[in-house]
DNA sequence: CAATGATATATAGATAATCTATATATAAGA
DNA sequence: TCTTATATATAGATTATCTATATATCATTG
């Protein structure tokens, strides 16, 4: 059975570039900060953020640094010029998609038959 | 390089399940439709629709058969009453999903520091 | 009439994104 | 000391979608 439990279903880079976009952060607060933002719909996992930072480091989109806090030493991670490119982009995208969503949602459930919909009725029956 | 064009990224089988919810079709037909509907957005392929349409059928949210059209045996589907469940679900994660997004995205992107955001500042320098 | 492109369905294999599992290490708390 | 939380990392599995390929009919066009 597909467990249909979290699925960032491929905007999670979007999601990271935007959390950076507003200040750097280390890998395990960004999945702190998405998890408390999104109200425990997203829970990404380390084994997904890290390879994708290291990806976007190698892609020029973030930098990253250590600095010790706390005693610790943790590896921060800073948003460049190329990196907001990106994220203003996949933010377009992301509505592109979204608006697409709707319109297919949309469809023909209002309580009149027009617009994009030519036929009339049609909703109702079920087998199963 | 990653083309990023043409993800449908998970909600295939839920913009399916709503095209079957207003009539039934068949297989060619949805592909179209969701072109029409999305303004070219969404180009579903007839090698992820077809198998995706065989699984739906197997877990009973759909049942097909076939009627000649135009001299041509076309194979149309028809949604059933387990069907309308799992496109009620979807929908409902969809708006889940969606909303949690736009938390993120929100995130201190207004002109003001508060809600959800403690900290002032933050965005403008880039690297790069 | 033959070639081409659109319609229509189908399967196999490749690719990409995410997950699970595992490993390592430090700090905090019981 | 043992357990849990913090923190980073990699390997391998899973899933969704894509590309490529196959087949067949119909319409168009040269």
């Amino acid at each position: 059975m597909a467990s249909d439990k979290n699925q960032l279903s491929g905007n999670t880079a979007m999601l990271l570039l935007q959390l950076l976009s507003e200040k750097d952060m280390y890998g395990y607060e960004m999945i702190e900060t998405l998890q408390q933002r999104s109200n425990d719909v997203f829970e990404l996992k380390a084994g997904t953020l890290y390879p994708l930072l290291h990806g976007m480091e190698a892609r020029n989109q973030l930098i990253s640094y250590e600095k010790e806090a706390g005693g610790k030493v943790r590896r921060y991670y800073r948003i460049t010029t190329e990196g907001r490119k990106e994220l203003k982009q996949k933010k377009k995208e992301w509505e592109i998609y979204r608006e697409a969503v709707a319109q297919v949602i949309a469809g023909c459930d209002m309580g009149y038959a027009g617009g994009i919909c030519s036929w009339i009725g049609g909703v109702g029956y079920g087998i199963g």
